[in-house]
DNA sequence: TGAGCTGATTCAATGAATGAACCTAGGATG
DNA sequence: CATCCTAGGTTCATTCATTGAATCAGCTCA
């Protein structure tokens, strides 16, 4: 019985009056913005979420259903045999791209030493600011017009495939490439 | 042995090559960012947390001391007989406004039925943009230029004093005024 | 027939959150 | 001087969530 039934969970937040708890009784629990960042960086599939995020299997699964459920991830079949969903990020997921630009900005300024990755809008290449505009153009950049460039901080022989994918520059939304059914030397 | 050592605790994203994740050690506890909320509407004693926010005491010390050391709260004598302290936002805490607004914005577009709150630059009275800009000046708003005024959808009339002081509008960051010793009737 | 892949669920152990009770120091009251 | 009050905590038992390992189910492919 792990319920279906309501309940955002993990809190009751609910005594507070105030758009910001509502918005951390959807997505405030551990893991939840990090699988939304996946997703927005073209991450789909359970495997790849898994792998890249290192995330118990059971949390996961417990996190996209309430995402599904929320309207912020679309589960949509996408082969039919064997029969195989994949979790696409809708647009009240990618609504919350200022928030995460943001707070990724102040992790950066306030504990990173080197940049980890570069943020640009693609038209102009210039790095994006606070929440996620371009400054040179002073637009708000659509998520799919964002490249995210890869910075030196980043370790060059990343464990797992989905960081290695993630090495080089892509862009936002954009899914990520599955390996076509590797032929390793 | 509560530690007082290091540890940020509480996960260990710490595989996670990302300044969202860095910063999600920081500040993605339960609890963690309606502590930074409170502090940056004028919040700064352990009392006033714990009435406005419904937390566990246990809980509230916890996070008050770790953000204490992460420089995000500054522990403060306000007198010394009795001696009391008071936890005031710093800059790294300010510097998470942008994060908190479009957080903020979300939950309500997304969430909320009726406005509880409007954000306002003090000097063109014209409700902020999403990571707290001004559309009218076009220019970014520094914190304490920032009024909250609150909107149709808040109960008019909570239990806990500190939700009674926020029903009048009110500059960010400046202290929540103590009651003078009531002397009610 | 069996090995492998994807997408999960189950379970025991651990770790945090909760809420009530208690503690402490310094006034203030009588 | 005894008591009460306030601010700011700590302690503790219970509950709840997270973890990681193991298992499972449906399907394909050799």
């Amino acid at each position: 019985m792990v319920t279906v039934d309501g309940m955002a969970l993990g809190k009751d937040y609910v005594t507070q009056e105030c758009s910001i708890a509502r918005a951390l009784e959807v997505v405030g629990e551990r893991w939840t913005l990090l699988v939304i960042r996946d997703a927005l960086y073209g991450v789909r599939r359970y495997n790849d979420f898994l792998v890249h995020l290192g995330i118990p299997r059971a949390v996961l699964a417990a996190r996209l259903q309430t995402l599904t459920a929320e309207g912020i991830l679309d589960k949509r079949r996408y082969q039919e045999s064997p029969p195989r969903d994949e979790y696409v990020i809708t647009d009240r997921g990618i609504a919350l791209w200022p928030t995460l630009r943001s707070l990724g900005l102040w992790g950066r300024e306030h504990f990173g030493e080197t940049q980890l990755r570069s943020f640009r809008h693609i038209a102009c290449d210039t790095e994006l600011g606070t929440y996620g505009e371009c400054p040179a153009c002073g637009t708000a950049v659509p998520v799919q017009d964002v490249v995210m460039v890869p910075g030196p901080g980043l370790h060059p022989d990343p464990a797992d495939p989905i960081s290695r994918i993630l090495l080089k520059p892509k862009r936002l939304l954009e899914p990520i490439e599955q390996p076509a059914a590797a032929d390793p030397v």
